[in-house]
DNA sequence: GATTGTGCCCTTTTT
DNA sequence: GGGCACAATC
C-alpha cells in the first residue's frame, strides 16, 4: 500500500484515495493524470475492490496498453488483467458481442471502419442515381456521425424539422433517406461502424432494463480519461451505467480539447457537477514536465480562452531556456532553419535525435521539413498518414477474414469479389448491390440462393464458385486456429503470388505487407496465453477480427529504440512530451487555420491546440514561421501567427536567418517580401494593436555589459540582422535602401518601434 | 474490363 | 503539388 501511495503530491494522493463517490479531476498537462489513474485503480484492487468490477475507459489502444501495464507494474497481474481496460469501442464492442441478439445482430458483427462506411455511401449514391457532388461523402459520413454521435436515429433525423431545414437550405434534402438506407443496410450486413459501437450501446442500456441492470451491478467503479473528449453518446453510456452505485472518476483537461470538430463536447465536463451535485473536485496543477518558461508561456495563451475551467498550472523546476522564435522566408528555408537548429543543439549539448519533435498543423507541412532532415543527414519517422491496416493490400486480406467469419459483410465481399481477378467487374457488382436492395438480403444470399436472372450463366457460375471458396473457407476457420487459417487462405487465393508479379518497389512493399499482417496475427495468437495454466490458447480468426477492427497501428510500433527525429500533426502529439519541441507553419490561415476563424470557439479549438503543442515541451520550445510558402501548389504570402503574439513577450526571444551562415541568395529573397514586413510589423516585432494577457513593460534597456562589439561599417548591416542602438536600443533590421553614405536602414525596435536610419550617423552595433 | 487521361478539391481524425 | 474520381480510350 505504501508503495501505491509513495511520490504523490497531495492532490494526487486525494485523487487515489477517493474511491467512492463522483470524483472530476482537472489534471494540467503533464500533471501526472495517468499516474494518478492507475495509482488509483491499484489502490483500489489492494482495498480489496474486485478487478473485475472496474471498468476504465480511454480514447486510444495505446493509452489503454500504457495504462493496463503500468498497473500490472504495481499489483499483482493477475488481478490486473481482469480489470476491464480498454478504449471506449472496444469495451462497449466487447459488451455488444455477448448482447448482440437483443438487437438484432450476431456476435460475429462486422466493423465497418471509416472506408468501408465511405465505400457503403458510394454505393447507395449509385444506386440512387445521386451526383457525388450535390451529395459529397465526406459530407454524408459527416452529418450522420454527428447524428449518431448525438444518439439521433435516421428516423429522428428525418423527423426533425430543424434538421430536414438545414439539410434542405444545403440543397440536400434526402440526407436523411441516405441515413436510412446505410443503416439498414449496415444492419443488413450484420455490421456497425465505429459511431454505432456507442449508438448500439445506448439503445442495450435504454431499451434493455435487465441488461442495464446487469452492468450496473458489474461495473461499480467506472473511470474515464480525457473526459473532454467525450461526445454525448459516450457521455450517456457512462451516465447510465454509473448511475446506481455512482463511483466514477473522470480524469480531463478542457484546455487540451481538441477534437471538437468530432463530436467532443467540453460542456460533458461543465456538466458534471450539475449531474452529480455531491461530487469531488480535485486539481492537479503542478507539471512535472515543463520549464517554467514554457508553462508560463502556455498559461499566457490560454488566457485568451473565455470559456476555461479555472485553473493554475505551474512548475517547479527551473526557469529555463527563452522560447525562441525563428522567421523564414519560404517553407523551404524553415526547413533547413529547424534542420540546421536540430543539429546545432545535437553537436553543442550532446543529444540525441529522440530528443526533438517537430510538430505542425497540417500532414502536408511534414514535407519541407523532411527534406531538410534528409539534406542535414538527421534520421526521422513521420507518424501519420497512411497506415498499416489502411494499406490496399491488408485490407483485401483482412476483406477475406472478415467475410469468412460474416459472408453477409457486402462491402467485404465487393472489396474483394475481383481481387486477384476473377473475371467479375463493375456491372456484375452493381447488379448485386441492386439486387440486394430490392430483396432486401446480403449479395451473400443473392450469389448463393437468389441468383438474379439479368446475371449471366457464365458469370453466375464464377460467383458461385467464389461462394464456395469462401465457405471452405468457413470450415478450416471452424476447425483451425487463425494463423492456420490465415495462411491457408493466403496460400488459396494466391495473392501473394498475384501481388509477385509487380516488381517495382511499391510491389515488394506490398508483400511485404502480407507477410507482416501474417506476422501480427502469429503474434496476437502468442499472446493468447491461459491465465491459470499458461499455456497458448487456441485462437480463432474470429478474436483476431475483433482485436484489428479496432486496431490503428498507432499502438504496435512505437520503437523506443530507434533514434529518430518525431515529426508529427499537434494533434498526434496528444499525451507525448519531448525535451526538445519544435512548432512549425505558425502563420495566420495555417494555424490557426483558415477555416477557424468563422467563429469563436473554432478560434479557440485552435488555440488549445497551440496550447497541446506547446506543452509537449520538456526543456526547449522553438516556434517557426515562414513568410511564403507553396500551398495547393502555389506561392502564398503569410503573416505571423497571432499565437506568437499571445506569448508573454518576456518568455521570447527572436533569432534571425541572418545568424546563419551562407544564407545570402535567402537575404535577396527576403527582401523581395519585404513591404510586405513592413505592413504587418508596426510597432514591437509583431503587431502591438493585438490584445496581450499580460502587458510588456516598456523601458528603454540601458545598454547592457554584455553588449560588446564595435560600430558596424553600414556596409555590413543587413536585413534580419539584430542590431543595439545607444538610445533606441534593440531591434531588428527590416530592410535596408541605398548605398554607401545614403543608405538607410528600416529598423524595429523592441520598445520604440520603427525608425528610419542613416546609417553613416547611427551607431548600430551587431548583435547577431 | 483494364489502362491512361483530365478536372477538382483540399484540416485536424483517438475509434 | 498531388490524390482521387470519373471519362475516354484500347
Amino acid at each position: 500500500m505504501s508503495d501505491i501511495l509513495t511520490g504523490l503530491n497531495e492532490p494526487q494522493r486525494e485523487a487515489v484515495q477517493t474511491v467512492s463517490g463522483p470524483v472530476m479531476i482537472i489534471a494540467g498537462a503533464g500533471a501526472g493524470k495517468t499516474k494518478a489513474l492507475t495509482h488509483r485503480i491499484a489502490y483500489m484492487i489492494e482495498q480489496g475492490v474486485s478487478p473485475f468490477s472496474i471498468m476504465s475507459l480511454t480514447f486510444t489502444n495505446k493509452a489503454a496498453a500504457e495504462m493496463k501495464e503500468r498497473v500490472m507494474k504495481l499489483v499483482d497481474p493477475h488481478a490486473g488483467r481482469n480489470v476491464w481496460m480498454g478504449t471506449f469501442h472496444s469495451v462497449f464492442a466487447r459488451i455488444l458481442r455477448s448482447e448482440a441478439e437483443c438487437l438484432g445482430f450476431t456476435k460475429d458483427f462486422t466493423i465497418y471502419d471509416t472506408d468501408d462506411s465511405k465505400q457503403l455511401l458510394n454505393n447507395i449514391l449509385k444506386e440512387r442515381e445521386l451526383d457525388t457532388k450535390a451529395y459529397p461523402v465526406k459530407y454524408l459520413q459527416n452529418r450522420i456521425s454527428m447524428a449518431k454521435s448525438a444518439l439521433i436515429s435516421a428516423e429522428e433525423y428525418c423527423a426533425n424539422k430543424d434538421i430536414q431545414q438545414q439539410d434542405y437550405q444545403a440543397k440536400k434534402p434526402l440526407i436523411g433517406e441516405i441515413f436510412k438506407s446505410y443503416n439498414a443496410r449496415l444492419h443488413r450486413a450484420n455490421a456497425m461502424d465505429f459511431d454505432d459501437i456507442l449508438f448500439h450501446t445506448n439503445i442495450l442500456l435504454r431499451d434493455f432494463p435487465e441488461v442495464l441492470y446487469k452492468y450496473q451491478h458489474k461495473f461499480q467503479y467506472i473511470l474515464v480519461d480525457e473526459y473532454q473528449d467525450t461526445n454525448y453518446a459516450q457521455y450517456l453510456i457512462i451516465r447510465r451505467l454509473a448511475a446506481v452505485h455512482e463511483n466514477i472518476c473522470v480524469v480531463g483537461d478542457d484546455a487540451q480539447s481538441i477534437y471538437s470538430f468530432r463530436g467532443a463536447n467540453i460542456q460533458n465536463i461543465l456538466n458534471f457537477r450539475k449531474d452529480y451535485p455531491d461530487y469531488k473536485l480535485i486539481r492537479l496543477e503542478q507539471n512535472y514536465r515543463s520549464t517554467q518558461n514554457i508553462v508560463n508561456a502556455a498559461n499566457s495563451v490560454i488566457a485568451f480562452n473565455k470559456n476555461q475551467i479555472e485553473k493554475k498550472v505551474w512548475s517547479d523546476k527551473e526557469a529555463g531556456e527563452l522560447i525562441t522564435v525563428m522567421r523564414a522566408n519560404s517553407d523551404t528555408e524553415e526547413g533547413t532553419l529547424v534542420a540546421n537548429s536540430i543539429f546545432g543543439f545535437k553537436m553543442s549539448r550532446q543529444l540525441a535525435n529522440k530528443d526533438f519533435a517537430i510538430l505542425y498543423r497540417t500532414n502536408s507541412q511534414s514535407r519541407s521539413m523532411e527534406e531538410a532532415l534528409r539534406r542535414q543527414g538527421i534520421p526521422y519517422k513521420i507518424y501519420g498518414g497512411m497506415s498499416f491496416y489502411d494499406r490496399k493490400e491488408v485490407k483485401d486480406l483482412l476483406a477475406y477474414f472478415r467475410i469468412v467469419i460474416n459472408p453477409h459483410d457486402d462491402q467485404s465481399l465487393l472489396r474483394i469479389i475481383n481481387t486477384p481477378t476473377r473475371g467479375i467487374g463493375e456491372t456484375t457488382k452493381e447488379r448485386l448491390i441492386v439486387a440486394s436492395g430490392q430483396q432486401k438480403t446480403s449479395i451473400w444470399n443473392i450469389i448463393t440462393s437468389q441468383m438474379p436472372p439479368e446475371i449471366n450463366e457464365g458469370t453466375a457460375t464464377k460467383l458461385r464458385n467464389f461462394a464456395t471458396m469462401i465457405q471452405s473457407f468457413a470450415v478450416i476457420a471452424g476447425k483451425e486456429n487463425a494463423f492456420d487459417t490465415a495462411k491457408h487462405i493466403c496460400d488459396t487465393i494466391g495473392l501473394v503470388k498475384f501481388l509477385k508479379e509487380d516488381d517495382s518497389p511499391e510491389g515488394i512493399i506490398r508483400v511485404q505487407n502480407i507477410e507482416e499482417l501474417l506476422n501480427a496475427i502469429m503474434e496476437f495468437s502468442d499472446k493468447q496465453v491461459d491465465e491459470v495454466t499458461g499455456e497458448r490458447l487456441e485462437i480463432g480468426l474470429s478474436a483476431f477480427l475483433q482485436e484489428a477492427s479496432l486496431m490503428t497501428d498507432q499502438d504496435n510500433k512505437k520503437d523506443e529504440n530507434d533514434d529518430t527525429v518525431t515529426l508529427m500533426t499537434i494533434h498526434a502529439a496528444k499525451g507525448l512530451e519531448f525535451p526538445y519541441v519544435y512548432v512549425v507553419g505558425l502563420e495566420e490561415n495555417l494555424f490557426p487555420g483558415v477555416q477557424s476563424l468563422g467563429t469563436q470557439d473554432e478560434l479557440e479549438e485552435e488555440r488549445r491546440l497551440f496550447y497541446v503543442a506547446i506543452t509537449r515541451a520538456e526543456k526547449k520550445l522553438i516556434l517557426s514561421h515562414a513568410e511564403s510558402r507553396y500551398r495547393y501548389g502555389s506561392l502564398t504570402i503569410s503573416e505571423p501567427s497571432r499565437f506568437i503574439d499571445e506569448i508573454d513577450k518576456k518568455l521570447i526571444e527572436q533569432t534571425h536567418k541572418a545568424s546563419f551562415k551562407g544564407t545570402r541568395n535567402i537575404d535577396e529573397g527576403f527582401n523581395f517580401s519585404n513591404p510586405f514586413v513592413r505592413r504587418t510589423q508596426t510597432g514591437g516585432f509583431y503587431k502591438k494593436e493585438t490584445p496581450r494577457a499580460t502587458p510588456t513593460p516598456t523601458a528603454t534597456p540601458a545598454r547592457p555589459s554584455n553588449v560588446t562589439g564595435n560600430i558596424a561599417d553600414p556596409d555590413d548591416i543587413k536585413a534580419g540582422m539584430r542590431v543595439y542602438h545607444n538610445k533606441f536600443g534593440f531591434g531588428n533590421v527590416i530592410s535596408t535602401e541605398g548605398t554607401g553614405a545614403n543608405k538607410k536602414a528600416l529598423v524595429t525596435f523592441d520598445t520604440e518601434g520603427d525608425k528610419r536610419l542613416m546609417l553613416t550617423f547611427a551607431k548600430l552595433i551587431i548583435i547577431e
